[in-house]
DNA sequence: ATAAGTGCAAAGAATTTGCAGTTAC
DNA sequence: GTAACTGCAAATTCTTTGCACTTAT
């Protein structure tokens, strides 16, 4: 299994672990499932180091995605969300409400067949992503 | 089957019919499966009404996507993508080629089981899409 | 010691909006 | 005739970058 721990992909790319870094890094780590904004994260590292500045939580996102210790997405609104990924697979597929905007995650199983279909077409998949757009069963519930 | 033509739904819609928009709607259907820029459909559409400006388009764009006459979708690089929408389901599952960047149209068959699955689970989808990253036929071929 | 990282503010890129003039109906 | 539409330019929003100062190693 060639997946590798975060730590270690950190510590293989002479990367400095200074205190807005880690802040970074814990408030990805303490939001497992959640797919944040640059900004929602700059709010939440602001209670850890209350200085930090949205170009630094900008380029830590950016270089923790660019190590896949973070994935990043674009789902919906014109924003980046970034999610850690603490699997090697990726496993992005979304569910997105269209009423209250929360975002659930679906587990991954089924688009093995196409898979299969396209690659026997001469495509070589890299990766896939499925967002689904839907009334959540809360929101379901509360229309009439 | 509920389908309406374009047409209808321009009509229904108290839609005046201006040499921009006119424009603006033949380079959308001149391009069927593409996923056209709002830039790339200002420049399409400049060759039909040299003067057309840029607010122009996008308010078009806007306005027939919100009438599902076009698809707006966000697939890539952070710049949205319209598309016209001839049938009434939606079938926005794309192939995006990480060597040359064309994008592939996979027929939709599959998600049906998953569908079923979430709808038991409570949610109530409303759309979907599906984004594969590959390399395509072409590139894959011309890779050592 | 020094290369890497930071915060600020300015620059960029994509999209939206205000407004005075124009046009389809 | 008039409400809707247009083009321009300015404003917004999200993201990136330049630069002088700071810090982890």
């Amino acid at each position: 299994m060639p997946y590798k721990s975060i730590d270690d992909r950190l510590a293989a790319s002479n990367y400095r672990l200074t205190r807005q870094r880690k802040a970074v890094l814990d408030v990805m780590r303490e939001n497992l499932s959640c797919h944040l904004t640059a900004e929602e994260v700059l709010f939440k590292a602001r209670q850890k180091v209350p200085h930090i500045g949205i170009a630094t939580v900008y380029r830590t996102l950016e270089r923790l995605a660019s190590m896949q210790v973070l994935y990043k997405t674009l789902l919906d609104g014109g924003k980046y969300r970034y999610e850690i990924s603490v699997q090697e697979d990726h496993q992005h597929h979304h569910i997105i409400c269209v009423a209250c905007n929360r975002i659930f995650e679906v587990e991954e199983t089924l688009l093995d067949s196409l898979e299969k279909h396209l690659e026997e077409q001469g495509f070589a998949i890299v990766d896939h992503q499925l967002k689904i757009y839907a009334y959540c069963p809360d929101c379901k519930t509360q229309q009439v």
